[in-house]
DNA sequence: CATGGGATTGACT
DNA sequence: GTCAATCCCATGC
Protein backbone atom coordinates (compact mmCIF):
# COMPACT_ATOMS: atom_id res chain seq x y z
CA UNK A 1 0.00 0.00 0.00
CA UNK A 2 3.02 2.31 -0.45
CA UNK A 3 1.56 5.41 -1.75
CA UNK A 4 3.69 8.12 -3.39
CA UNK A 5 4.28 10.75 -1.30
CA UNK A 6 2.06 13.47 -2.04
CA UNK A 7 3.48 17.20 -3.91
CA UNK A 8 3.74 19.98 -2.01
CA UNK A 9 1.16 23.31 -2.90
CA UNK A 10 4.25 25.47 -1.58
CA UNK A 11 6.23 24.31 -4.16
CA UNK A 12 5.84 25.29 -7.68
CA UNK A 13 6.55 21.84 -9.02
CA UNK A 14 2.91 20.77 -7.08
CA UNK A 15 1.80 23.23 -10.23
CA UNK A 16 4.17 22.28 -13.01
CA UNK A 17 1.57 19.66 -13.88
CA UNK A 18 -1.72 18.56 -15.68
CA UNK A 19 -4.00 21.04 -14.92
CA UNK A 20 -6.47 18.23 -13.95
CA UNK A 21 -4.00 16.57 -11.53
CA UNK A 22 -3.52 20.36 -9.73
CA UNK A 23 -7.30 20.52 -9.90
CA UNK A 24 -7.65 17.31 -8.23
CA UNK A 25 -4.60 17.75 -5.71
CA UNK A 26 -6.04 21.07 -4.73
CA UNK A 27 -9.11 19.61 -3.15
CA UNK A 28 -8.25 19.62 0.60
CA UNK A 29 -6.28 21.40 0.82
CA UNK A 30 -6.25 25.31 2.83
CA UNK A 31 -6.01 28.75 1.36
CA UNK A 32 -4.98 31.53 3.68
CA UNK A 33 -5.30 34.96 3.49
CA UNK A 34 -4.38 37.06 6.32
CA UNK A 35 -6.45 35.76 9.08
CA UNK A 36 -9.34 33.75 7.00
CA UNK A 37 -8.51 30.08 5.88
CA UNK A 38 -11.09 27.57 3.94
CA UNK A 39 -10.48 24.17 2.84
CA UNK A 40 -10.73 23.44 -0.75
CA UNK A 41 -13.74 22.01 -1.60
CA UNK A 42 -14.52 22.23 -4.80
CA UNK A 43 -12.20 23.66 -8.60
CA UNK A 44 -12.45 23.53 -12.01
CA UNK A 45 -10.23 23.03 -14.72
CA UNK A 46 -9.41 24.88 -17.59
CA UNK A 47 -6.89 24.80 -20.48
CA UNK A 48 -5.81 26.94 -23.31
CA UNK A 49 -6.76 24.42 -25.88
CA UNK A 50 -10.54 24.51 -25.05
CA UNK A 51 -12.55 27.64 -25.73
CA UNK A 52 -13.84 28.52 -22.06
CA UNK A 53 -10.54 29.30 -21.02
CA UNK A 54 -9.55 32.62 -21.37
CA UNK A 55 -5.97 32.21 -22.93
CA UNK A 56 -7.61 30.19 -25.60
CA UNK A 57 -7.17 33.40 -27.44
CA UNK A 58 -3.44 33.54 -27.39
CA UNK A 59 -1.25 35.89 -25.10
CA UNK A 60 -2.86 39.28 -24.67
CA UNK A 61 -1.89 41.16 -21.09
CA UNK A 62 -5.20 40.01 -19.60
CA UNK A 63 -3.63 36.11 -20.11
CA UNK A 64 -0.04 37.51 -19.87
CA UNK A 65 -0.08 35.71 -16.08
CA UNK A 66 -1.76 32.48 -17.37
CA UNK A 67 0.72 31.63 -19.91
CA UNK A 68 3.34 32.23 -16.88
CA UNK A 69 5.21 30.01 -15.05
CA UNK A 70 2.69 27.86 -12.37
CA UNK A 71 2.23 28.55 -8.72
CA UNK A 72 1.16 32.73 -9.58
CA UNK A 73 -2.42 33.74 -9.07
CA UNK A 74 -4.72 34.57 -11.72
CA UNK A 75 -6.83 36.70 -10.32
CA UNK A 76 -9.81 38.61 -12.80
CA UNK A 77 -12.69 40.38 -12.01
CA UNK A 78 -16.26 38.83 -13.37
CA UNK A 79 -19.39 40.46 -14.34
CA UNK A 80 -17.60 43.84 -13.10
CA UNK A 81 -18.62 42.97 -9.67
CA UNK A 82 -16.26 39.87 -8.36
CA UNK A 83 -13.04 38.78 -8.27
CA UNK A 84 -12.53 35.37 -9.17
CA UNK A 85 -9.32 32.87 -7.62
CA UNK A 86 -7.36 30.78 -10.10
CA UNK A 87 -3.51 28.62 -9.70
CA UNK A 88 -2.00 28.89 -12.38
CA UNK A 89 -0.81 25.36 -13.80
CA UNK A 90 1.57 23.69 -16.48
CA UNK A 91 4.48 24.68 -17.76
CA UNK A 92 5.37 28.32 -18.21
CA UNK A 93 4.26 28.91 -21.77
CA UNK A 94 0.98 27.14 -21.63
CA UNK A 95 -2.23 28.65 -20.50
CA UNK A 96 -3.80 26.87 -17.76
CA UNK A 97 -5.26 27.29 -14.19
CA UNK A 98 -7.35 25.57 -11.55
CA UNK A 99 -10.49 27.97 -10.37
CA UNK A 100 -10.93 28.02 -6.97
CA UNK A 101 -15.06 27.81 -6.56
CA UNK A 102 -16.06 26.86 -2.77
CA UNK A 103 -14.19 26.76 0.50
CA UNK A 104 -15.22 25.02 3.73
CA UNK A 105 -14.57 28.29 6.37
CA UNK A 106 -11.80 27.35 8.69
CA UNK A 107 -10.05 30.20 10.27
CA UNK A 108 -11.29 34.39 10.15
CA UNK A 109 -14.94 33.91 10.30
CA UNK A 110 -16.03 37.17 12.39
CA UNK A 111 -14.12 38.58 9.76
CA UNK A 112 -15.70 36.64 6.67
CA UNK A 113 -19.01 37.67 8.01
CA UNK A 114 -17.90 40.73 8.33
CA UNK A 115 -16.82 41.18 5.03
CA UNK A 116 -19.96 38.84 3.70
CA UNK A 117 -22.67 40.25 5.44
CA UNK A 118 -24.07 37.28 5.85
CA UNK A 119 -24.06 34.93 9.09
CA UNK A 120 -24.71 31.22 7.72
CA UNK A 121 -21.76 29.26 7.36
CA UNK A 122 -22.84 28.20 4.04
CA UNK A 123 -23.33 31.21 2.95
CA UNK A 124 -19.61 32.49 3.20
CA UNK A 125 -17.29 31.02 1.04
CA UNK A 126 -19.88 28.81 -1.51
CA UNK A 127 -18.93 30.02 -4.62
CA UNK A 128 -15.88 31.45 -6.34
CA UNK A 129 -17.10 35.47 -5.68
CA UNK A 130 -18.03 34.52 -2.10
CA UNK A 131 -14.54 32.98 -1.00
CA UNK A 132 -12.59 35.83 -2.87
CA UNK A 133 -14.79 38.44 -0.94
CA UNK A 134 -14.56 36.19 2.57
CA UNK A 135 -11.02 35.99 2.14
CA UNK A 136 -10.32 39.72 1.10
CA UNK A 137 -8.68 39.14 -2.07
CA UNK A 138 -9.30 41.28 -5.02
CA UNK A 139 -7.84 42.05 -8.23
CA UNK A 140 -4.99 43.40 -7.28
CA UNK A 141 -3.34 39.86 -6.54
CA UNK A 142 -3.26 39.32 -9.81
CA UNK A 143 0.08 37.89 -10.38
CA UNK A 144 0.94 37.55 -6.58
CA UNK A 145 2.76 34.32 -5.77
CA UNK A 146 1.04 31.15 -4.30
CA UNK A 147 4.46 29.76 -3.25
CA UNK A 148 5.38 32.85 -1.50
CA UNK A 149 2.53 34.92 -0.42
CA UNK A 150 0.48 36.99 0.58
CA UNK A 151 -2.00 34.31 -0.60
CA UNK A 152 -0.93 31.03 0.68
CA UNK A 153 -1.99 27.42 0.33
CA UNK A 154 -1.27 24.43 2.49
CA UNK A 155 -1.19 20.79 2.01
CA UNK A 156 -4.28 18.96 3.01
CA UNK A 157 -4.42 17.02 5.97
CA UNK A 158 -4.65 13.35 6.14
CA UNK A 159 -8.11 14.20 8.30
CA UNK A 160 -9.28 17.17 5.70
CA UNK A 161 -8.53 14.72 2.28
CA UNK A 162 -11.55 14.24 0.57
CA UNK A 163 -13.35 10.96 1.03
CA UNK A 164 -15.15 11.04 -2.45
CA UNK A 165 -14.53 13.02 -5.19
CA UNK A 166 -17.13 13.63 -7.73
CA UNK A 167 -16.54 15.68 -11.22
CA UNK A 168 -19.17 17.45 -13.42
CA UNK A 169 -19.49 19.67 -16.30
CA UNK A 170 -18.37 23.28 -15.24
CA UNK A 171 -20.89 25.71 -13.89
CA UNK A 172 -21.43 29.06 -15.86
CA UNK A 173 -19.98 28.52 -18.82
CA UNK A 174 -21.85 28.79 -22.75
CA UNK A 175 -18.01 27.16 -24.50
CA UNK A 176 -17.18 24.11 -24.02
CA UNK A 177 -19.85 22.88 -21.49
CA UNK A 178 -19.80 19.29 -22.33
CA UNK A 179 -15.87 18.92 -20.73
CA UNK A 180 -16.13 17.08 -17.36
CA UNK A 181 -13.70 19.51 -15.60
CA UNK A 182 -15.46 20.25 -12.42
CA UNK A 183 -14.08 18.33 -9.56
CA UNK A 184 -15.91 18.46 -6.01
CA UNK A 185 -15.89 17.07 -2.64
CA UNK A 186 -19.03 14.96 -2.31
CA UNK A 187 -19.28 14.90 1.40
CA UNK A 188 -19.26 19.04 1.80
CA UNK A 189 -22.10 21.17 2.20
CA UNK A 190 -20.25 23.80 1.15
CA UNK A 191 -20.00 23.26 -3.14
CA UNK A 192 -21.31 26.08 -5.15
CA UNK A 193 -24.54 24.36 -6.35
CA UNK A 194 -25.80 20.98 -4.42
CA UNK A 195 -24.98 18.30 -6.68
CA UNK A 196 -27.32 16.49 -8.93
CA UNK A 197 -29.27 13.85 -6.22
CA UNK A 198 -28.49 10.89 -8.75
CA UNK A 199 -25.22 11.71 -8.90
CA UNK A 200 -25.17 12.00 -5.07
CA UNK A 201 -26.60 8.67 -4.72
CA UNK A 202 -24.32 7.30 -6.89
CA UNK A 203 -21.40 8.69 -5.39
CA UNK A 204 -22.17 7.41 -1.88
CA UNK A 205 -22.61 4.29 -3.42
CA UNK A 206 -19.36 3.90 -4.87
CA UNK A 207 -16.52 2.74 -2.48
CA UNK A 208 -14.15 4.83 -3.49
CA UNK A 209 -12.42 6.93 -6.41
CA UNK A 210 -13.62 9.48 -8.85
CA UNK A 211 -17.35 9.25 -9.80
CA UNK A 212 -17.92 10.36 -13.33
CA UNK A 213 -20.53 13.29 -14.35
C1' DC B 1 -13.50 54.69 -30.22
C1' DA B 2 -18.13 52.06 -29.48
C1' DT B 3 -19.92 47.86 -28.36
C1' DG B 4 -20.83 43.30 -26.45
C1' DG B 5 -20.04 39.50 -23.58
C1' DG B 6 -18.94 37.18 -19.54
C1' DA B 7 -15.45 31.07 -15.19
C1' DT B 8 -21.47 35.54 -10.62
C1' DT B 9 -24.42 36.88 -7.12
C1' DG B 10 -28.51 38.45 -4.76
C1' DA B 11 -33.02 40.16 -5.14
C1' DC B 12 -37.29 39.42 -6.91
C1' DT B 13 -41.74 37.00 -9.63
C1' DG C 1 -37.76 30.39 -12.35
C1' DT C 2 -35.95 35.63 -14.24
C1' DC C 3 -32.93 39.61 -14.20
C1' DA C 4 -29.94 43.66 -13.28
C1' DA C 5 -25.53 45.32 -11.46
C1' DT C 6 -21.01 46.82 -13.31
C1' DC C 7 -16.09 46.62 -15.27
C1' DC C 8 -12.47 44.72 -18.07
C1' DC C 9 -11.03 43.52 -22.28
C1' DA C 10 -11.37 41.82 -27.04
C1' DT C 11 -13.24 42.84 -31.33
C1' DG C 12 -14.76 45.53 -35.14
C1' DC C 13 -15.86 49.82 -37.52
Amino acid sequence: MSERAALDPRTTAFYDRSVHDVALDLLGCVVRHGLTAGRIVETESYHENEAACHAHIGLTERTRPLLGPPGVAYVYRSYGIHALLNAVAEHDGIGAAVLIRALEPLAGLPEMRSRRGLDRLEDLCSGPGKLTQALGIDVDLNRSSLTCGPIEIDPRTTAGTPRQIVTGPRIGITKAAELPWRFCDADSAHVSRPLPPAMRRRAQARPAGVASR
